[in-house]
DNA sequence: GGATATTTGCAATTCAATTGAATTAAGCAT
DNA sequence: ATGCTTAATTCAATTGAATTGCAAATATCC
């Protein structure tokens, strides 16, 4: 039987949460350690994501270089999953959720879902519309 | 302008891409590393699927544990996309397209649309059926 | 305030993937 | 077939993301 160990409240794991919150767009590890205004070891930020992971508050996706990142669980209130759509923009490397973009499948009898991961890549609205 | 350079058939190339299109799953770099028969350099197996995904003889993804595998592309004969699905077991960790699977949704206006990538992680058919 | 389990920091390490430069080999032309 | 050009391979070194183990710090409960 799994272990639940009680989650505790941290500065940085409320700093991180915030920053992650008030982004719009996906970020990573490496993102959020620039952006910290608080002192926190690289490896304090990889478990503080972990955390926040188990406990729903944030979702990880991978993007398609490879690389994880976090964005905050807008509209998750009592679902929690993400079968919304990821876009990657090729042009600013933003990745940002396609809130209302939610692609319909069927999957197979006898597959069971656990995890969403749909990422576009192109390039977004806003590079497009800036660039001729 | 893009200079395009004549693609060569080589031995190691031609065996990395069989191996692909015998596999009926997506396999890694270290998959192929593993089971190539003939002596390849890790480096020189990167540089030929690299150039196996440019010539659009196979297709790369990236799977949610962040690392890339290599599928054939079946039945990409005229039209190249993957709009289907690709099914990432968390039991048996084996990667599948499902190749009926094909997701509708819709774009917002202004957004374009290069690549996909969509995986689903859960339990497969064949796992589902041989644990109760 | 003190006990206890969780978090943090640090150093070291793993693993995938890339780079640069030298050597080898494919494919074309003669 | 021979040579020439350019792509492909190899090797060693490096990058960069992510993980691990352990000691020190700190949040939470009593």
């Amino acid at each position: 039987m799994a272990v639940t160990k009680n989650s505790r409240s941290t500065q940085a794991k409320q700093s991180v949460l915030a920053l992650i919150e008030e982004a719009n767009i996906a970020l990573s590890h490496a993102d959020i350690e620039e952006k910290l205004d608080i002192k926190c070891n690289r490896v304090t930020i990889y478990r503080i994501l972990d955390r926040l992971v188990e406990d729903d508050k944030i979702h990880k996706l991978v993007d398609m270089d490879g690389v994880s990142k976090y964005m905050a669980c807008v509209a998750c209130n009592d679902d929690h999953h993400h079968h919304h759509l990821h876009f990657s923009c090729e042009q600013c490397e933003q990745v940002s959720c396609l809130h209302h973009v939610i692609p319909s499948f069927q999957l197979p009898k006898g597959y069971s879902l656990h995890e969403l991961n749909f990422t576009v890549r192109g390039i977004c609205a806003d590079c497009e519309s800036t660039s001729p």
